[in-house]
DNA sequence: CTGAAAGCGCTTACAG
DNA sequence: CTGAAAGCGCTTACAG
């Protein structure tokens, strides 16, 4: 069999109408029995599997979600994507996943390529390059309904899904505090990404509620190169005043500077204290276990999955979009247990 | 404009036929400048995108290849991934990217959803599951073509790329031999992973080969399980005569090893030198650093992908599966480094 | 219960 | 240089 089995192969061996064939395929009712029969069992030998793309033309529906992530080898948004993929599976919706490597390039092309007819809607999450919307803003002009979540864009109006930083930060500074600290370090990451300024801003507002002094030689911006962390810790804590407490902005930078301060012989928690952001795998595992502020990524993807489909299946009522805020947990683990 | 904008909007605004606009559109030499012209403008205008899915089935052609990996959140997955979607951007080709968590049932369903004409190739790795290999056949006996990669299912005669596990396995061992090792356990994975047992092929070959004595109190399975982990950590460095070196089959438990031997005071690499596989990131950043085996994972994606292209674009030819083995570097860090 | 016909949004010989 | 027609693989009123 050189090409796929369709319903006319059936059909002709059959001596049948495909009108018949598809039908008897989808178990309308109105079939009677022995052909319904008939036209399974040769489906089923011939394994003959709907041409979908014919299906969806014809519908007008594909009945399937575009997802665009900065980097599918981030844990987060391989994590977010698992609640993604439960609930589209569960609503009968299919994913077309794809990652922008940071790139606006890569962000503008995968838009356009899956509207194509492709996707029905979208669940983005911007790339770190991106500032300019009008690719997004085409989008809603075509009445296509998106859904953001972790990376925002303040200008666009969409439904939303996102955590508080600013309130999650806000703790888990203040879970330093309450443990003692009063020399608190913010390791930040590129000053660009709003993620991390947020957290920023709920550092400084714990520093403010607890009425410690906020010194600007504690905030250093760092990004994932290893030996750029090392260099930050190295400077933090060869200061005249070394912190007692640090703030990093996401596990990934704050294993580094664990690696740092251990080659340093600065213990932790002991001299200092730390609690960074994501919760990923590597927080039970590394040495001390690291405190962190989990995110909770599968309802995150629940729930842009769920409001976009509600979105999708009531497009023809004038949809509002929300913003949704939901809660983070402080995991306290080994590195921010101090003994008082 | 309730729906998508098609050709026939813009035949009918243009007062052409829409095989003019079909033409104009993909730049055919034969259209005059002017209605060109014409037709890329109220394109622009409209912001028109060729539906792809009517492309696809009147070409027969989706130009979409399917990848089914166990998970995404796997770094080595997502890095697989990488060098897939490059080689397949270069070359013209979209991809579909799903995931079956590991379960037999999800590879079942993906592959067949993807089969109704959406793609026209798989790259696969398969679940640990998966032990009955009837949808595979399936794809071949329809001269879809498939690559596999990593995960092996021996019974199937398909093009496969892989590495010498039991090379490198046999390499890395040895590596902990010259480094005066003379007791090496062996932390393997589920006894029913392919990759674990082949790796310990390798380990095993690396003590005969140096007449080391095979200990079979040595060998312990672990999983993803932290617990587990540190128990059988635990077990081997409480024998009477504890191991001095530690092959590890993955990064991850290995991480989770030097945290239980940390726990015990057991000096890494003085007391017991390590070396696992993979390379992950976390490789650098743990204290101390980890020695392990690095996978091409790049060029695993690119050359699964080109292969898979050539069996597409030459399906007319008979095509031979052939068996590409990639190789490993061992990439030595501190966790190996004893001084003899 | 079944079939003929029209149509989903395109492309492509064929004719002019 | 352009258009009419057929067709990709389906679904769905409509008629019988």
């Amino acid at each position: 069999m050189g090409h796929q089995v369709t319903i006319k192969d059936i059909a002709r061996h059959l001596n049948i109408s495909v009108a018949t064939v598809s039908r008897a395929m989808r178990d309308m009712p109105e079939i009677k029995p022995e052909t319904r029969e008939a036209v399974l069992k040769l489906a089923k030998e011939w394994d003959y599997q709907p041409n979908i793309l014919a299906t969806s033309l014809v519908k007008s529906r594909t009945k399937t979600i575009g997802v665009i992530v900065p980097d599918l080898a981030y844990h987060f948004f391989a994590s977010v994507i698992k609640g993604i993929e439960e609930e589209a599976i569960a609503r009968g919706y299919s994913l077309l996943l794809t990652q922008t490597r940071e790139l606006y390039e890569r962000e503008l092309t995968n838009v356009q390529n899956l509207s194509r007819g492709q996707v029905e809607g979208f669940i983005i999450s911007l790339s770190q390059e991106t500032t300019d919307f009008e690719h997004l803003k085409r989008l809603q002009r075509k009445g296509i309904p998106v859904v953001f979540f972790d990376r925002d864009a303040g200008e666009i109006d969409v439904t939303k899904v996102m955590v508080d930083n600013v309130n999650a930060a806000f703790e888990a500074t203040n879970h330093l505090i309450d443990n003692g600290c009063k020399r608190i370090a913010f390791l930040a990451g590129p000053a660009s990404v709003t993620v991390s300024n947020q957290r920023q801003t709920g550092y400084l507002q714990a520093l403010n509620h607890a009425g410690l002094e906020v010194d600007k030689s504690l905030i250093v911006h760092g990004n994932y190169n290893l030996q750029k962390i090392i260099e930050l810790t190295n400077y933090l804590f060869e200061l005249q005043n070394p912190p007692d407490g640090l703030v990093v902005v996401s596990d990934r930078l704050a294993v580094g500077a664990i690696k740092a301060l251990k080659a340093k012989n600065i213990r932790i928690p002991e001299d200092v204290a730390i609690v960074s952001f994501n919760d990923e795998p590597v927080c039970t595992i590394v040495s001390p276990s690291l405190t962190s502020v989990a995110q909770p990524t599968t309802e995150i993807g629940k729930m842009a999955t769920s409001l976009l489909i509600s979105q999708i299946e009531n497009s023809t009522i004038q949809y509002n979009p929300e913003v949704i805020i939901l809660k983070t947990e402080l995991k306290v683990r080994e590195s921010s247990m101090k003994i008082k």
